[in-house]
DNA sequence: CCTCCTGATATTGCATGCAAAATTATTTAT
DNA sequence: ATAAATAATTTTGCATGCAATATCAGGAGG
C-alpha cells in the first residue's frame, strides 16, 4: 500500500519556523514597517503561538538582519537605509554575475527551459501591468539562475540577501519606462543563458542589478531618521 | 563629568547571545565535532544557562549554518562535507576578489598600513612555525581587507561564510611548502594593495582562495557518512 | 540469531510563571 | 505650570513544568 503524499509531510512544522515565516512576510510586505516595535503579547495573540517560539523566531530574524534586538526593550523591524540597500544590491550583483557564469556552464537544458517558462509567465504579468505578479516571477527567475549555478552556498547566501531586499522591491514603484527596460534586459539575459554566453551574461546581470539599485534607491521613502548623527 | 567608557558596556549581555558565542567557539575549535548531538540537558549544565536561552542559541546557529535542527530530535553540529567546503570557499574567493578591488579604491593609507602591520605579525608566526598564530593573523588580514572595502554588507556576508569555515582552517595542517607559498602570496597581495593595483589584487586573491580550497580539501578528514545514500 | 513488538526512559517542543527592567501614570515640589 | 520624583503598569528575560515524541531495553516469536 502506497500512502505517500509528497507535499503533505507528516512531520509537523516547528512553531518557531512558522512564526518566523509569518513575520518575514509581514515585514516584507510592509505590514510591519521599519522601526515598528514587535510587541510579544500582541504578536502571540495575532499568530496564535506562545511567547517561546515567537521569541525564537525573533532571534532567527535578527540573525537574518530583518529585525533588531534591543536588550530588555524587545525587537523592532530593522531600518532599511539607503546605504545598506545599495551595499546589499552591490553584493547581490556580484553574486548574480557569478551565478550567471556558473549557470551557463552547469545548468541543464531542461533547467534553462524552466527559466524560460518563468520568463514568459513574467511577460504575461508585465503585459497586464500586474506589478506584484511581475515581481514574483522576476524574483523567481533570478533565484532559479542562482540555484542552477549548482552552488548551494551561493544560493543560500543570495537568498538571504534577497530576503532582506524584498521589502524594497515591494515598495519600488517602477516607472513604465524602467519597467519596460527591465523586461528587455531579462530578454537578453535569457538569450545569453540559452546561448551559454558566459561573458555576456556576466555583463548583463551586473548591469541589471545596477539598474535595480538606482530605481530601488529612487523609490525609497524618505527616512524619518534622516537627520540623525552624521 | 564624563563617564563614558567605550568598550565597557553597562548593558548586560543576553544569555542566548553568550551561549551562541560559546557554542560557536566549541564548534569552530573542534570540541564539538560535526554530527555531534547537542544535548540540551548536558549543555545547560555545561554552559550554566537554562534551556530557553540555549535553545534560542540553537536557532541562531542554525540560521548561521553551523548546526542543523532535526525536528523533535534536537540539534546536531552540521556536517562540513567537502562539497559544501569547496562551495563556500568558492563564494568567499569571489567576495574576496571583489573586496580587494574595492579596498584598492577605498582604503586609506592608514588602513593599508594597518594591514601591513598584521602582515608582519603574521610573518613572525610563520618564521616561528606557529601555525595557530599564523592562522589568526592570516584570517585577520583577510577580514581587514574585506572591511576596508567599505561595504558593510559585504563584510558581514564574508564574515558569516568565514565563520563556518574556521573549523576547516583549524583542521588544516599545511605542508611547509604550501605554507611558504601562501605566505609569498600574501606578500604579493600586500604589494598589490599598496600599489592599488586593482587588476592584480583581484587575480591574486582569486588564486589565493583557490589554493586554500585545495589544501583545505586535502586536509579534510574522511567523512564517516561517506557511504550514505548517493 | 535476527526481527518485531512492548514498555520504560529520556528528550524535545511549547506554554506558563516569576523576577528584573523599562515604560507610563501620578504625585510632589518648586 | 513645569519638572522631578515616585508609584503603578507593562514588558521583557529567563527558568521551569507538562505533554508529545523519540530513543532505548527487554522479551516473544520466527
Amino acid at each position: 500500500m502506497d500512502i505517500s503524499q509528497e507535499s503533505n509531510p507528516i512531520v509537523r512544522r516547528p512553531l518557531h519556523e512558522a512564526a518566523a515565516d509569518r513575520l518575514r512576510d509581514l515585514i516584507v510586505q510592509g505590514n510591519l514597517v521599519a522601526g515598528a516595535r514587535l510587541n510579544e503579547r500582541l504578536l502571540t495573540a495575532q499568530l496564535g503561538v506562545s511567547r517561546t517560539p515567537l521569541r525564537e523566531a525573533f532571534k532567527v530574524l535578527a540573525t537574518e538582519g530583518l529585525v533588531e534586538l534591543l536588550p530588555n526593550r524587545g525587537a523592532i523591524v530593522s531600518q532599511l537605509d539607503p546605504v545598506r540597500l545599495s551595499e546589499t544590491l552591490f553584493v547581490m550583483g556580484a553574486l548574480d554575475a557569478l551565478a550567471g557564469e556558473l549557470a551557463c556552464a552547469n545548468a541543464t537544458d531542461a533547467q534553462i527551459n524552466e527559466i524560460r517558462a518563468l520568463h514568459y509567465e513574467m511577460l504575461a504579468y508585465h503585459a497586464r501591468g500586474d506589478l506584484a505578479g511581475y515581481f514574483k516571477f522576476n524574483q523567481a527567475i533570478h533565484l532559479k539562475i542562482v540555484k542552477y549555478a549548482g552552488n548551494a552556498v551561493l544560493y543560500n547566501t543570495y537568498r538571504q540577501l534577497n530576503g532582506a531586499m524584498q521589502r524594497a522591491r515591494y515598495m519600488a514603484n517602477l516607472s513604465q519606462e524602467r519597467w519596460d527596460t527591465a523586461v528587455h534586459e531579462h530578454d537578453e539575459i535569457l538569450a545569453a543563458l540559452s546561448a551559454r554566453d558566459v561573458k555576456r551574461i556576466r555583463a548583463l546581470l551586473s548591469d541589471h542589478l545596477a539598474h535595480k539599485l538606482s530605481s530601488a534607491l529612487a523609490a525609497l521613502p524618505v527616512p524619518q531618521w534622516q537627520g540623525r548623527a552624521a
